[in-house]
RNA sequence: GCCAACAUAGCUCAGUUGGCCAGAGCAGCUGAUUUGUAAUCAGCCGGUCGGGGGUUCGAAUCCCUCUGUUGGCUCCA
């Protein structure tokens, strides 16, 4: 006999080779229905995979992650089975779930796929799940592993094979369809009661671009249709959101093939929003002892030499511009950075003076591969603010708790929540991709890592993902559809400090090497107005809205009766306009909503003869009537509370 | 850059298996209307059907190619 631990502390005891699908049948039935997967020791197993010994475990079902990440798993492999059936001698990569569904990377060999063949494979892939399939855990040598892959002409699996240890290989069987897998799989098919294929891609085998391209399906399944056709639907209002269509319609920027692709156009609307976003940034900069700086748009080829980013970028950034009688080159500025080491350099500095703060909203161009331009989120000219702080090695925990705040107060102010804290460190195993000593970059990740545990900051750390001259913690926000993008960035770096053999003189006399940190809260204004756009589906915040009311004469009567409104609110630096045109005012009022226009000011007979304003909020509908220096109070305390979100 | 799909008026979209001068709604312009909380009416303007090549008696429609867009992959100082 076993004990069998769960979740609420109770012990229960059982046969050895008892399962957890048979705990949870002798539980309920019910329950036993929705068992997806079991939790074993805080493993996730099979839940028919047989319990030898005493165990904590608990049971998983859709309303788990765990649970549908069994589900998911498993609908790969249904979805292979299906794809199999259909397309005779296909090979397959691997399978597994993700966040919202799963994919399989297949190599079709000679068959052509698009979307337009995933009605049939849906179908097929439903009736396999209506057989009830189950999924047979095996362990099989290395060698009949290799010799059952060798059999079917996989060499993709073949090389997964390889590259494991024999005695931790297991398959799993589903109906027709034999799998390399680690597991674990949903006890049979019968859960699985409604699929999407979502999309076909192209993806590199192994994530390398050097090797075959294979074609990857995207999918996702539910144990009820509703609950596919409610995600099919929040997918729908997603793309409502999208920052391209709102700012199309709200006429904030604009793209053109003649100016050339990825090249933002900003329109008067969204030059006006993002001029504001950047006023209230220099505001809080300059509180926090911040110095403007401005640099030109391009720098000499030795400049991007002493930096070191000609060595790792040069051949793919723009082509240098070159000038015509001395022959010089000159790069786009792909960064900052190396102009401020320049401006620090102009002259010696005292370590009474540090930490130095250079900040500029600098625009810079890179070369971004075709196909990887999106909208306002990935271009290839955008706008930093950016600013550089040149301290002592032990003013950096300082510094860096300072960036912190300001970025802090701007996500508050803006309200996003959800942030991802990255702290992005060098991948351990490929040192050479990075330059720099060990000890440098020991003590700049050391000081970033010890900052975040200081203040209590949930953060996750990805090895491989630092910038190839310094550690950073990034700020990622995810957008409409659920797709993450990082914003805010602080790195410490140790390295363009001595390339520029930047020094400060020390109270010993002596030079010293300052510290330099990178940072950028919104990252660039492109792209974090792109996720503020869709964050708040266009109805920006007061403060920042380009237009913050619209006047609604009721006839032509009133023209001038509006005009002296506005006159009034624009004392109050309140911005607006007025709707003149010969329309009536259910019809001036919906288009003031679709262009989400915060107030509107419906004047008439009344509100004339009473001086007075007929309030109607975006979204919300009548407020009543108010006098013009109330209105304005009003606004006025909203944009107050906003900007100064603690 | 790679894989796939798509590209018709400023915007959103119709245009069946190739067949009369390519259509609608919105926007724009002109006129009428003088309007009270999500669309007043009428007329007009607007398109080398993304560019180029080809097949055909005939191409928006079929084929090739280039460009761009979208979704992924790879990359991202």
């Amino acid at each position: 006999m076993i004990n069998i631990t769960l979740p609420d502390g109770s012990v229960k005891q059982y046969n050895q080779g008892v399962t957890a699908l048979d705990v949870a049948r002798d539980i309920s039935e019910g329950l036993a229905r929705n068992v997806l997967a079991a939790k074993v020791n805080g493993e996730v197993w099979d839940a028919t995979r047989p319990l030898t010994e005493d165990v904590q475990l608990q049971l998983l079902t859709w309303r788990d992650a765990e649970g549908k990440s069994a589900m998911w798993h498993s609908s790969a492999h249904l979805m292979a089975e299906a794809i199999e059936l259909l397309y005779p001698g296909v090979k397959f990569g691997i399978g597994p779930d993700v966040e919202n569904g799963f994919y399989y990377d297949i190599d079709f060999v000679d068959h052509d796929i698009s979307d337009k063949d995933f009605g049939k494979i849906e179908k097929k892939f439903l009736e396999l799940a209506r057989e009830k399939q189950t999924f047979d855990r095996k362990e099989v040598s290395k060698k009949d592993a290799l010799a059952y892959f060798t059999e079917k002409d996989d060499e993709y699996k073949l090389e997964l094979i390889n590259d494991l240890e024999d005695g931790e290989i297991t398959f799993y069987e589903s109906g027709y369809f034999t799998d390399l897998c680690r597991g674990p799989h949903i006890p049979n098919t019968s859960p699985i009661k409604a699929v999407k294929l979502l999309k076909v891609a192209g993806a590199y085998w192994r994530g390398d671009e050097t090797r075959k391209q294979l074609t990857r399906i995207y999918g996702i399944t539910f144990p009820k249709k509703k609950e596919l056709d409610e995600y099919l639907e929040l997918l729908e209002e997603a793309k409502k959101r999208d920052h391209r269509k709102l700012g199309k319609e709200l006429d904030l920027f604009t793209f053109s093939q003649k100016v050339g692709l990825g090249l933002p156009l900003w329109l008067p609307k969204g030059a006006q929003l993002r001029e504001r976003l950047e006023q209230y940034l220099k505001k809080v900069q300059n509180e926090a002892g911040y110095e403007p700086v401005i640099t030109p748009h391009i720098g000499n080829v030795e400049l991007y030499k002493t930096s070191g980013h000609y060595q790792k970028y040069g051949e793919e950034s723009f082509k240098p511009i070159k000038t015509p009688v001395e022959g010089e080159e000159f790069f786009l500025k792909p960064m900052n950075c190396p102009h401020h080491c320049e401006i620090y350099n102009s002259r010696p500095h005292s370590y009474k003076e540090l930490p130095i703060r250079y900040a500029e909203f600098g625009t810079v161009y890179r070369y971004e591969q075709s196909g990887e331009l999106h909208g306002l989120t990935r271009v290839r000219g955008f706008t930093q603010d950016d600013a550089h702080i040149f301290c002592t090695p032990d003013q950096i925990k300082d510094e860096f708790n300072g960036v912190i705040d300001i970025i802090n107060q701007i996500f508050k102010a803006l309200d996003f929540k959800d942030v991802i804290i990255q702290i992005s460190l060098r991948d351990p195993d490929n040192k050479d991709k990075y330059i720099g000593s060990d000890e440098n970059w020991e003590k700049a990740e050391s000081a970033i890592i010890d900052v975040a545990d200081e203040r209590g900051l949930n953060a996750v750390i990805e090895y491989g993902e630092a910038a190839f001259y310094g550690p950073k913690m990034d700020f990622i926000v995810k957008d409409a559809l659920g797709r993450k993008w990082q914003l805010g960035t602080i790195q410490v770096d140790y390295n363009l400090p001595e390339r520029f053999d930047l020094t400060y003189i020390g109270p010993d006399n002596e030079k010293h090497r300052p510290v330099m940190i990178h940072r950028a809260p919104f990252g660039s204004m492109e792209r974090f107005v792109a996720v503020l756009i869709e964050h708040c589906a266009g109805n920006f915040p007061l403060w920042l809205t380009p237009d913050q009311f619209i006047v609604l004469p009721i006839s032509e009567k009133y023209q001038e009766y509006a005009e002296k409104v506005l006159h009034l609110l624009k004392k109050y630096e309140i911005r607006g306009l007025i709707d003149d045109r010969s329309e009536k005012t259910g019809r001036k009022i919906r288009d003031a909503e679709l262009k989400k226009i915060p107030f509107m000011l419906i004047v008439g007979e009344k509100e004339e003869a009473e001086g007075t304003v007929s309030v109607r909020k975006h979204q919300h509908g009548d407020m009543g009537t108010f006098e013009i220096e109330q209105f304005a109070n009003m606004i006025n305390e909203e944009v107050e509370q906003m900007t100064f979100a603690k």
